[in-house]
DNA sequence: AGCGAGCGCGGTGATTGGCTCAGAA
DNA sequence: TTCTGAGCCAATCACCGCGCTCGCT
């Protein structure tokens, strides 16, 4: 069910997109500028901040989506490190994370589920 | 002069700028699940952790594959991003993201 | 399905990743062990973020249960008394008080 | 020509802790 | 069952966005 609830996610969003008036932007660009600037030293164009302010926008859906449907598969109602190194380490497209969510010791006990 | 005077920790940078606004990572969770939902402190700064590295990954891999080594100080433009995010496995983004970008290049900056 | 293992990093089970991002993957690493060489990693985070934001909240008034609560007409008129006084304390400075 | 870094200036929303009980353990 | 820890509230102020100039290509 998570692959249909995940195409039920990009559906919405591609939605939303083509409906959306307006720029509405909920992630600030000079923070997104100035960790970009962070790796090294080079030019940003005006553009990338923005791109990477959604991209960061749809990251975090879809990590707490899978995370979610990890602490519902565990009959719980509060999203922990754990639901997120599951969602990680379950997904194509976010195992790179794989080395930055160290599993808690006190959330060894949902390693098996 | 109160910034200096507490950022002694070792690291080099500070908090407020290796991550995104942790209220905005936390609402934007959210968005995501029902109203009775809850995030822990720590899938909060978990999330926060991956998105900085999301940013990292993206546009080192973007930096170091392509000729932008030899050519020094060429800027990264949106484009760029996008081509190292599909060769990344992140195609589920691409469509979306042109739609965007596009939006925003409307929207943002097209008069002077 | 192209999944490619990774190297284990510290003792753990063996962990399979995107084949098009291992490349990518092995570089941060890389990376990253070298910024922990040259001791670069923040390893633990600040209780808060800025002093002055923890000072107000520390002093701000709170109602039964620990919210914070609405600033009462009384606080503010008193903090813009306290304000016009200061500035006329530093405008005339022998109008203190015995 | 075009485009981004850097700076200064308003305006503003992220930051912030004590208590309670949902809910993790 | 025990007892940890996340949501709740809103005022300040650090910082975000914007317009500007200057330098680079």
């Amino acid at each position: 069910s998570l692959e249909a609830v995940l195409k039920v996610f990009w559906d919405n969003q591609w939605d939303q997109l083509q409906y959306f008036t307006g720029f509405n932007c909920c992630l600030a660009l000079s923070r997104v500028k100035k960790i970009l600037k962070s790796d090294l030293k080079v030019r940003i164009s005006r553009d990338a901040p923005a791109l990477f302010s959604k991209a960061c926008e749809y990251l975090i859906l879809e990590l707490s989506l899978r995370a979610w449907m990890h602490t519902q598969s565990c009959t719980r109602q509060i999203i922990q490190r754990c639901d997120v190194f599951h969602a990680v380490k379950n997904s194509e497209t976010h195992c790179f994370l794989i080395n930055l969510v160290p599993f808690g010791p006190y959330c060894a006990i949902h390693q098996g589920v | 002069n109160e910034k200096v005077k507490f950022d002694l920790s070792f690291g080099s940078v500070r908090e407020q700028d290796r991550y995104l606004p942790i209220a905005n990572i936390s609402r934007i969770m959210k968005r995501v699940l029902p109203p009775n939902g809850k995030i822990g402190k720590d899938a909060k700064d978990t999330v926060q952790e991956c998105v900085s590295e999301f940013i990292s990954f993206i546009t080192r891999e973007h930096i170091i594959s392509d000729k932008c080594q030899e050519e020094k100080r060429k800027t990264v433009k949106g484009e760029d991003l996008l081509w190292a995010m599909s060769t990344l496995g992140f195609e589920n983004y691409l469509e979306p993201l042109k739609l965007y970008l596009a939006r925003y290049r409307e929207v943002g900056y097209i008069y002077s | 399905h192209s999944r490619m293992q990774l190297p284990p990093e510290m003792a753990q089970e063996p962990v399979y990743v995107n084949a098009k991002q291992y490349q990518a993957i092995m570089r941060r690493r890389q990376a990253r062990a070298k910024a922990e060489l040259e001791k670069k990693l923040i390893k633990s985070r600040k209780r808060y973020l800025h002093e002055s934001r923890h000072q107000h909240a520390m002093r701000r008034p709170r109602g039964t249960g620990g919210r914070f609560a609405k600033k009462t007409n009384t606080e503010a008129s008193q903090q813009k008394d306290g304000e016009k006084r200061n500035a006329c304390a530093t405008q005339s400075p022998t109008s203190s008080h015995s």
